[in-house]
RNA sequence: GCUCCCAUGGUCUAGCGGCCUAGGACAUCGCCCUUUCAAGGCGGUAACACGGGUUCGAAUCCCGUUGGGAGCGCCA
């Protein structure tokens, strides 16, 4: 299970280029790349692209993006290149013919020219009878007149590979010793009709190819290792070493979907996480470190990772837990970042913010209190208009108080705050105080008032301190505002 | 249908035969703090799927059952 025997490690994440990163494929890139670095080795991407007619450049893009927004980083890709190019697989089409072609010149794969149609009806046969489904070999011993025959009739072909009639086995670096008895595998495809390599197969010889050295996949993938294993055998090819990884679930338990939530990556960065926070919980949903420590930065998680420690069993994406981990990293934010982080989110409200002293200090007022960083421009909007939208229903609230009282309460408000000599947290807060005493007012229910006059709201950052950044002026204008609002 | 994988509170998990009256975190509830809301502090509720073994002793090992999942594709 140690990595360094001798060769350097090598491992990978080979996603579709389906235009958004998928949080499976995030977290399945994420423990490669840690266990590269873990180990001193190379992390590699390859584009599994075989599926030509969903490949574009821009859909190949929107997942590299989503794996750099999260912060992690390939020492070889189609983008960077690397001495073991190609790395995209469309671009590999020439070794798989070659590879498909050694395998049938050895005689351990050959033509089939069974119609989609006629497979089908084998298959519900098979299950008819309760056995497994497959392929029994109809082509396998076709003489060459014979395919020349259904050649010339126009008939088109793929290659199937002989399964070995034996157990094959090997060590699931997760789940131990694994095997399967291959007799009960028929012969299957690894060229398509089109000429176009299976992913059982395109994938063997990709990972020979680029000497990978460990792969870690979803679990969905731990039958289809011994079909791929039968082709490394076929080839004469080591094998890398296999572990294979859970799976992430809706809170139903059913595999992690989108009609259960978000599933790519810049979903999340709209939805206003932090790509350290979702990091660190995708790491924490399958792998743990082994003592009581929940929050990591990638440094630590490359110290503690360990294959040892990796689950087995498959775990529901719970988005409480996100929000919780996106909170703490945002209070772990300084003035600076978090204004940076929140600017986006301000802007895209209609909220200008140049002024970034200002800004700055707005957020300040927020960090303790932002979930998400979508959360700011609502908790803050007031800061960045010019007037904010007054309800009589705010300031009175639940209690039993008339709008004359308040209207009378906010003009003494007025009184007090205006012969302020300076517009400070602590002569506003010292004056309203006093205030509230010589009113026979409870505190917080007077500055409640004030609060709703500032704001319109009866939720907000701490009152004092939005005063002083609101600045004297706008203050007065719109507790005076306020006040003639309830008078009407 | 066959083969394989998995199984500790609502959720993520610790536990790898006695240290377990089962630990931590999220969520939840209560209290404290408090100018609202948060944040923070303190405390509470809450789990070994079931049935057989093995053993002096089992959450931990074995078998079975149940439940969930995957594969059996000219999808990846």
């Amino acid at each position: 299970m140690n990595a360094e025997c001798g060769s350097t490690v090598r491992v990978r994440i080979a996603p579709s280029p389906t235009g958004n990163c998928h949080v499976g494929t995030a977290r399945t890139a994420l423990y490669n790349m840690l266990y590269a670095r873990k180990y001193g080795g190379k992390f590699i991407l390859r584009i599994d692209d075989t599926d030509l007619s969903r490949s574009t450049k821009e859909s190949e893009e929107g997942v590299l993006e989503g794996l750099r927004w999260l912060g992690i980083k390939w020492d070889e890709g189609p983008d960077v290149g690397g001495p073991y190019g190609p790395y995209r697989q469309m671009e590999r089409a020439y070794t798989y013919r070659e590879v498909a072609d050694r395998l049938m010149a050895e005689g351990k794969a050959y033509r089939c020219y069974c119609t989609p149609e006629e497979l089908e009806a084998e298959r519900r046969e098979a299950l008819a009878v309760g056995k497994p489904p497959r392929y029994y070999g109809k082509c396998r011993n076709l003489a060459p007149e014979e395919c020349a025959k259904l050649e010339a009739e126009g008939r088109k072909h793929v290659i199937r590979l002989r399964a070995p009639d034996k157990i094959l086995t090997f060590v699931d670096l997760l789940r131990g010793h694994q095997q399967k008895d291959m007799g009960e595998r028929g012969d299957f495809v690894i060229v398509k009709s089109d000429g176009s390599p299976v992913y059982n197969f395109a994938t063997v010889v990709d990972e020979h190819y680029m000497a990978m050295t460990h792969v870690f996949r979803a679990v969905e993938h731990l039958t289809n290792t011994f079909d791929q294993l039968a082709v490394y055998e076929a080839m004469g090819w080591d094998p890398p070493q296999f572990g294979h990884l859970t799976l992430m679930l809706n809170p139903d338990r059913t595999k992690i979907s989108k009609r259960a939530g978000a599933v790519y990556i810049g979903e999340f960065r709209d939805m206003g996480y932090l790509p350290e926070a979702l990091v660190n919980f995708l790491a924490l949903l399958g792998w743990n470190p082994g003592t009581e420590q929940e929050i990591f930065s990638m440094d630590e998680l490359v110290e503690a990772f360990s294959v040892e420690t990796l689950s087995r069993s498959d775990a529901v994406f719970d988005i409480k837990k996100l929000d919780w981990f996106n909170g703490v990293y945002i209070r772990s934010l300084t003035p600076e970042d978090l204004a940076a982080r929140v600017r986006p989110f301000m802007e895209k409200a209609g909220y200008a913010t140049s002024d970034q002293a200002f800004l700055e200090k707005a957020v300040t007022l927020v960090t303790d209190r932002l979930g998400k960083l979508t959360e700011a421009p609502d908790m803050l909007g007031f800061l960045f208009v010019d007037r904010v939208d007054l309800a009589r229903e705010s300031f009175a609230g639940k209690g039993k108080l008339t709008p004359g009282d308040i209207a009378g309460a906010l003009v003494e408000c007025e009184r007090v705050l205006g012969g302020l000599d300076q517009w400070t947290h602590e002569d506003i807060e010292a004056s309203l105080r006093a205030l509230a005493e010589s009113l026979g007012w409870k505190v917080g229910d007077l500055l409640m008032q004030v609060r709703v006059a500032i704001t319109g709201r009866r939720v907000t950052p701490p009152l004092f301190e939005s005063l002083v950044l609101l600045g004297r002026e706008k203050s007065m204008a719109r507790i005076a505002r306020a006040t003639r609002a309830l008078e009407e």
